[in-house]
DNA sequence: CCAAAAGTGTTTCCTTTACACCCATGC
DNA sequence: GCATGGGTGTAAAGGAAACACTTTTGG
């Protein structure tokens, strides 16, 4: 029973949409998982942290418009991060000045330098996201919202893809891999099962050794991988998502 | 590195942007997972097959516009029904009249009605999905990549949740949910194991049976459950997915 | 030699799978 | 009784978790 025959609806006739990306860009910096907050230096919500994002240009693709506002934001290309769509966020009354729809994305970005603040350019930081998860950060907007569905989604996409590998770079130890999954899932993993798990996995190949691992100190060097095919693929876990595991071991 | 000290971009100096809601309406019909399609009436794709969809209007919420839209289509309400946000599309050729973004729902409808076309509203038809899926229907716009995101969100949703369950009726037997699953994954199941995980599940409870399981003919009767709690939280799967299984019972 | 991290082996436990079998009803 | 679908039992296979143990390096 298709619908009531209803008298046309002409968008023109009505006040405009306007139509933004925001984006959660998370990396991991002092085996903490962060995201890239910016200061908004202009009401509503002035002062007040808030995740990047921009308006979609007239000619862009949604993820074109993801890709350029992550490049602009932390000077990193689409290769050297993953880039994903999250969802959208339209509730009427979510911008006070005008209707605005945005399409929310997250990204993984191997080890950014933390901004330290440019000078004229508008505060930026790399903040714990346990300082959100707790609410000790008040985000501007539903951005608390939004950053608490991208953590979701990150953590849960960790467990079945080898999207973690995207924090590292191109070349990695499996303990380095080890250490971005305990820090984003605030726990910690048997050195020996991930180790035979991400041998298993046919998501990584050992790399060539060329380069030896960079901040090797001490015990055996660790030979290197990288990420083999599209990371999309479901492959078997890495390891099992649970709540805080108790340190067990020395 | 925040970005570059951009003149601010009006989105107001710019064409404007239309956001409609398009939605992937399934059920189950003849044991046969179906999509809900419409004819377009209008250029462009006049006389093909597309999903249905509106303008999002400027007082609704992103949910309350897919909410409208599917009791608009199909006069099921909200909680008849399981209603969920896929993605956005944003393509800027995706319609050529004009820049159209567009937020993607999909539903899970019991049972229902095929439209059997109304008369003079638009000709509509609950199409098995397989026909699209194989390609013998094109569907208009970006409609084919749309549904067939819905589809892998549908049917890896199946498996850890019991939004299954919202292609019954409010009560339903174990193996009419079973065949739920069946149609969705075009396989077999064992009926064994699946009335185990069913009654080991947490999201589904037995409900005091009063009206007997319609449409019973032979065997012994079954009993009738329900959906206990929100169908989002992530149980103990129902059965695996895997490719078509052989079927090896008589 | 010792410390430390990389990497392997092994045991235990739990879940899944296949399938045999019993139960309750209509005819 | 017997056909049919509902529902339970169970043994075998597979995978995950815990942890002991070996390997390879620097000092």
């Amino acid at each position: 029973m298709p619908g009531s025959p209803l008298p046309a609806y002409n968008p023109r006739d009505y006040p405009p949409v306007a139509v933004t990306v925001d984006m959660a860009v998370f990396t991991i910096h002092d085996d903490t998982l962060r995201v890239l907050l910016v200061e908004r230096g202009e009401e509503p919500f002035k002062g007040a942290w808030a995740l990047p994002g921009g308006f979609v240009r007239p000619d862009e693709d949604l993820n074109a418009a993801a890709a350029r506002e992550l490049r602009e934001e932390t000077g990193v290309t689409e290769e050297d991060a993953y880039l994903e769509q999250l969802r959208s966020y339209g509730s009427p009354q979510r911008d006070p000045r005008m209707r605005v729809i945005t399409v929310a994305y997250w990204a993984a970005c191997p080890n950014l330098a933390p901004p330290t603040g440019g000078g004229d350019a508008a505060r930026a930081d790399l903040v714990p996201v346990s300082r959100v998860e707790d609410l000790s950060i008040d985000l501007a907007f539903d951005h608390t919202e939004i950053l608490g569905d991208a953590l979701e989604r990150l953590r849960s996409k960790m467990e079945y893809t080898a999207v973690g590998a995207r924090f590292c770079r191109p070349r990695f130890t499996i303990s380095e891999l080890r250490r971005v999954y305990e820090a984003a899932w605030n726990t910690t993993l048997d050195p020996g099962n991930f180790q035979r798990n991400v041998r298993r996995s046919s998501s990584f190949k050992k790399a060539r050794s060329g380069d030896p691992p960079r901040g090797h100190r001490v015990g055996r060097p660790a030979s290197l991988w990288s990420i083999r095919g599209e990371l999309s693929s479901p492959g078997r876990p890495l390891a099992t998502r649970r709540g805080p595991r108790a340190k067990n071991r020395g």
